[in-house]
DNA sequence: CGGCATCCTCCTAGATACTG
DNA sequence: CAGTATCTAGGAGGATGCCG
């Protein structure tokens, strides 16, 4: 089992969406994959880090995701229902160019804050 | 002098911006930092790459990137006036990430239209 | 040529309420 | 628990027309 997530684990400002100009798919995308790096994760495990995100637009997240192959989605029979999603091969591959955008930002980031500001003031 | 920018250049499906999955920023600034690899560009010559974006989408695609620190923006004293705009090294430090997406996209792109295609039969 | 001003449309995200 | 069903608001993208 892993540690469970949290808001502040994805609050890095280095690589959350909204910090940096490369988006993978959709808004949450990108958050859903780091999500998911360590392992699968339940429906309502995922709206922790994604600030309780409603279910809605994590369904659309989601099937969005199944249904370009980059994860699987597995109902198992029990009672409460449970259900995991779990990355697959070509989901992964996708956490490499992600890391690229990731480090971009990080090294990259003050220059962008810096140039908005410089360009406001004159 | 490099050679005149056409809708064709950009059309290769592995690097569109509808291709794959990756943006950087709003819709065309991935295209944008591409067409202002190879040097310097005017506003009009911009556009046919861009299937003739109407201006003001691309004013705002241009400001936005300005206000980023990405490209700059020179305004030459001439009649008919000329403005051309061309990237700062923060600007072409973009290009890696974005060639990490482009690779992602040359590689995987058939998995994705593969898995799409399971997805509806199935 | 290189824009700006208006208006319009679609799509995404979110809020809210309900269900097997 | 893991969703579905509606409704709404906001913003991005685009069409059109005018201007220095």
């Amino acid at each position: 089992m892993s540690t469970p997530l949290t808001a502040e684990m994805f609050d890095d400002p280095d690589c959350s969406d909204r910090a940096q100009p490369f988006r993978v798919g959709e808004k949450w995308t990108g958050v859903v994959l780091r999500c998911l790096e360590g392992g699968p994760r339940r429906f309502s495990e995922l709206r922790v880090p994604l600030h309780w995100i409603t279910p809605k637009v994590l369904t659309e997240t989601l099937r969005s995701m199944e249904r370009n192959g980059f994860l699987t989605r597995t109902v198992h029979d029990e009672n409460p229902p449970r259900v995991e999603y779990e990355l697959t091969a070509l989901g992964r591959s996708l956490l490499g160019p992600l890391d690229a955008a990731c480090d971009w930002a990080r090294v990259h980031l003050p220059e962008v804050v810096e140039a908005r500001t410089a360009y406001e003031t004159g």
